[in-house]
RNA sequence: GCGAAAGUGGUGGAACUGGUAGACACGUCGGACUUAGGAUCCGAUGCCGCAAGGCCUGGGGGUUCGAGUCCCCCCUUUCGCACCA
């Protein structure tokens, strides 16, 4: 009767393991459910109990499908190359590859001691060669199709970790891996063309099952504009410049024009005497780390060159400045500027002392701008366009642009294209050969992978260049295509190149000939469930479905998107001692970004008086010492119990507050199961199905209305990912059985029906099933199956049984509930009516009052309105 | 500033298409069994009130017989983007 959980569990652990219950078979008759959690770097400080917030539940619902006879993929792998593996392993003094598959081995072990239901058959780990050279392939075949090129261009460069970085990975102007500030550097790089695939990245968001949110966030960084480009000729010169606008009805307005700092045309354009202050100017703007120039709030400053444009709507001449809020990256690096209806403009021009004409209007009748406004309404001022709404203006205007051959609509993007280079060790090396004769010359497929060599240094060279570039032996080789000296390429792929494709590589993860099959991938491709971390929510999300666009288009792939349905779970947060900032820490510190609480270092623990220490809740990280391990809660609990507790404690998606006296309710549940169950066996009859129709005592028909309910609930809710409220279903069930059916001395109540008891132990075990695969695999056996249970069809839902069969009426008066009436299932009015009528609570409050109108909602109200 | 999501007991959180607010748990209190218990079982538990009853879903309006749910305004929090032309 003892409840002896580790001994249970790592008894089914070994079974499973043995027997490769888990194993996923290509091309089995049953329907396929590809079922995906992002794979992880498996990080030197293990897995904790935050990381299980995503696997528990992922895995409680693939053992769900299986039970619903899908033929069910749930793999594991390692996002095994990449800076957060290169810098742990430099800061141990360990070589990554031996560290790297030594970290993965404790995952394995802790994920398998949490009872997770993974083919491991299937791992793969992406810096083994037999997996980097499908990332070198599928480089050579973005570079065939156009889709890779190298540039020289400014990149967004961090110091601390010395490499390039995407812009992806710049968050707030700042490494999102360190938090640098980013600087621009310009270096010859390799680049994916993703911008080439904008429009479709954003119009496919559509055929998803994604959130909002989350489709919201890939539309905001993909940043589709409609526009016009326009030309303004030079004054007294020949030439023109472009600019982008998306609002050419209000060109009339347009009284100057602002250049980027970094612009082509800038030195040209300057004239001689304001050449001096101009390029100071540009020369500081460039200096300036993002952060800086992007800052809102800062006051607007700029330089006139000298220059004039002349606008094409109307031959005036308007001077030509450079200001650092104009971007390079974005649009044409030049605007016109209309200051009487943008705000920017605005405050530019009254700093500056610059006209400021008014072309939109409310109503069409012009008046003093005081601000930027109005933003949309009626030209004015506008020569004959003007009493044009600015809908119709912006298709007349864009019409004239094109017969003039000055201009064009034009859609623009934010996105820009994907920085791949790292000059970093740890990583796969590009498969590219640059030869003084042939230029850059692609490896051949049959001299794929190119492999990282294995060295004792590899540390970041700070020069700019890879660690690569100084080892002679790999950097030294024989063109591909001339055969003379040449040498290869020494940038490795960012950590993202390994990861846009991993999801194609398990459905056939052993293949030496190509990526994976293409009849695998028929069979097992699209992921119809992926789980994973919001915070790549625009990386790798994005990524993956380029390439997987890019790999439909050449026929490799039969779809276009790769993750049909995204769920985000929530982090775990524990409680994490800190102290306030030193002044000296707040210096450092910008306006917007104000620190008030410190992380208390683990040599501050015992330093800080306790009054000092300020407790928050923070995400777990070993950083931050505040994770709890799988391995103490199974050790105490049981894996059965914190699986409950994970998947109980709060929604999916929501972020929660870990404490441990919540799994130990959840334990008290799993144990009560236990227990109840246990004495159920004994009682148990494998015939019951045949024994359980018929008329059936008050009592019984209860429980099994109960069982039925929540059988149909269970399943509705795990397809949903409301597993707390499925487990909480679950509780009120066992509620319900332990009433009906009490434990007394480890036994139940003979006078039990048999049947009814086989029933409800029989459905209970399979509801459980999923959330404690442990107590669910060992009292499914106790009860006489060979199998296990994860081939046991989920129970069926009897609606006959669950239909209810008397529901309570409220009755309303003016309004507010005054009483309730039991009546049979879909009663008539007339008869409630006289049931309500009846009651001495409504008749009190009718008294003296004339019914005016009675509303009728059958089964749930009765509502009296009176006077 | 823009976009998205959210605000419900002491706590985590329930509530289908508008129809019994607070399911399920945690905690707390009381009781039983115990040498003991941080085990187990039973009961109570939104707030005010002895009670009858009244009041409760961030605040304020509105629609409705009826609003946590729909509409408008405001406040707060979280997340994302941020001088994007």
């Amino acid at each position: 009767m003892n409840y002896d959980f580790n001994e249970i569990e790592a008894k089914w652990q070994r079974i499973w393991r043995e027997k490769r219950t888990f194993r996923a078979v290509s091309g089995e008759k049953r329907p396929k459910y590809y079922c995906l959690e992002m794979f992880p770097y498996p990080s030197g400080s293990g897995l904790h109990v935050g990381h299980l917030k995503n696997y528990v539940p992922t895995d409680a619902f693939c053992r769900y499908q299986s039970m619903k006879g899908f033929n069910v993929l749930h793999p594991m792998g390692w996002d095994a190359f990449g800076q957060p593996a290169e810098n742990e392993a430099i800061r141990r003094g360990r070589n990554p590859r031996e560290m790297v598959p030594e970290y993965a081995a404790a995952y394995r072990e802790t994920l398998a001691k949490t009872g997770c239901s993974y083919d491991w058959e299937r791992e793969i780990n992406s810096s083994l060669p037999g997996y980097y050279r499908w990332t070198q392939w599928m480089f050579l075949l973005l570079l065939r199709k156009g889709l890779a090129y190298r540039a020289t261009a400014p990149i967004n460069w961090c110091p601390a970790c010395k490499t390039g970085l995407a812009n992806e990975e710049v968050k707030d102007g700042r490494c999102w891996r360190c938090d640098t500030v980013v600087e621009k550097k310009p270096m010859p790089q390799w680049f994916f063309r993703i911008t080439a695939y904008a429009d479709r990245l954003l119009a496919d968001l559509e055929k998803l099952e994604w959130s909002e949110g989350m489709k919201e966030m890939q539309r905001d960084w993909i940043g589709r504009s409609e526009g016009a480009e326009v030309d303004f000729a030079v004054a007294g010169g020949n030439g023109a410049i472009r600019v982008f606008t998306t609002r050419p009805d209000t060109l009339f307005g347009a009284t100057f024009i602002v250049l980027a700092p970094e612009h082509p045309l800038l030195a040209a354009l300057t004239v001689p005497d304001r050449r001096a202050e101009v390029e100071a100017y540009a020369r500081r703007a460039q200096g300036e780390s993002e952060i800086d120039r992007l800052n809102a709030e800062r006051a607007k400053t700029g330089v006139f060159t000298g220059a004039y444009a002349v606008n094409p709507v109307n031959g005036e001449k308007i001077p030509v400045w450079t200001a650092d809020y104009v971007l390079m990256g974005y649009g044409t690096g030049a605007i016109m500027c209309v200051p009487g209806h943008d705000e920017r403009d605005f405050a530019f021009a009254r700093k500056y002392g610059l006209p400021v004409v008014q072309v939109v209007s409310r109503d069409g009748s012009a008046c003093d701008l005081q601000a930027a406004e109005p933003a949309e309404g009626v030209a004015v001022n506008s020569g004959r366009w003007s009493g044009l709404t600015t809908a119709e203006f912006k298709k007349a205007i864009a019409a004239w642009l094109e017969e003039q051959g000055i201009g064009r609509a034009t859609v623009n993007y934010r996105l820009r294209d994907w920085l791949i280079s790292r000059q970093r060790y740890w990583g796969a090396p590009i498969p590219i050969v640059h030869c003084p004769a042939c230029g850059e010359v692609p490896v051949p497929e049959s001299q794929l992978p190119v492999l990282l060599p294995d060295v004792d240094n590899y540390q970041p060279t700070g020069t700019g260049e890879s660690p690569l570039a100084a080892i002679s032996s790999f950097v030294n080789t024989a063109c591909p295509k001339c055969g003379g000296p040449a040498r290869r390429e020494t940038d490795t792929m960012g950590g993202y190149a390994c990861s846009s494709w991993y999801f194609l590589r398990f459905a056939d993860p052993d293949n030496a000939a190509a990526f994976a099959s293409r009849r695998a991938l028929d069979y097992w491709l699209p992921v119809d469930q992926y789980t994973g971390g919001i915070e790549h929510a625009r990386s790798h999300l994005l990524y993956a479905r380029f390439w997987t666009k890019v790999l439909f288009d050449e026929g490799l792939v039969g779809f276009e998107e790769p993750f049909l349905n995204l769920r985000n779970q929530g982090s775990l947060l524990a409680l994490t001692p800190g102290r306030r900032p030193r002044p000296q820490e707040q210096a450092g510190a910008g306006e917007d970004k104000i620190v008030d609480w410190i992380v208390l270092r683990h040599d501050e623990r015992d330093r800080v008086p306790p009054e000092q220490v300020v407790w928050r809740w923070a995400r777990m990280s070993k950083s931050k010492g505040n994770v709890v391990t799988p391995d103490e809660m199974i050790g105490r609990y049981g894996a059965d119990s914190l699986r409950v507790y994970e998947m109980f404690v709060a929604p999916f998606e929501d972020n929660v507050q870990w404490s441990e006296e919540g799994i130990q309710g959840s334990h008290r549940f799993v144990a009560r199961a236990w227990r109840w169950l246990q004495a159920a066996v004994p009682r148990f009859r494998r015939d019951w199905r045949g024994r359980i129709a018929g008329e059936r005592a008050p009592a019984e028909k209860e429980v099994r209305r109960k069982l039925h309910q929540t059988v149909q609930k269970v399943g509705a809710q795990i397809e949903t990912f409301q597993f707390n409220t499925a487990l909480a279903a679950i509780m009120e069930l066992l509620n319900a059985i332990t009433a009906y059916a009490p434990l007394e001395r480890e036994a139940l109540p003979a006078a039990c029906d048999d049947a009814v008891l086989s029933e409800l132990a029989e459905t209970l075990v399979l509801l459980l099933a999923p959330f404690a695969p442990h107590l669910g695999e060992e009292v499914w056996r106790q009860l006489g199956n060979e199998d296990t249970v994860y081939r046991a069809p989920w129970p069926a839902f009897d609606a006959a049984a669950a239909a209810a069969e008397s529901v309570n009426v409220m009755v309303q008066v003016n309004g507010k509930i005054r009483d309730k009436v039991v009546v049979p299932l879909d009663c008539a009015e007339e008869e409630v009516k006289a049931a309500a009528l009846a009651s001495p609570k409504t008749a009190q409050a009718l008294a003296g009052k004339q019914v005016v109108k009675m509303i009728f909602v059958r089964n749930k109200m009765l509502s009296i309105v009176v006077r």
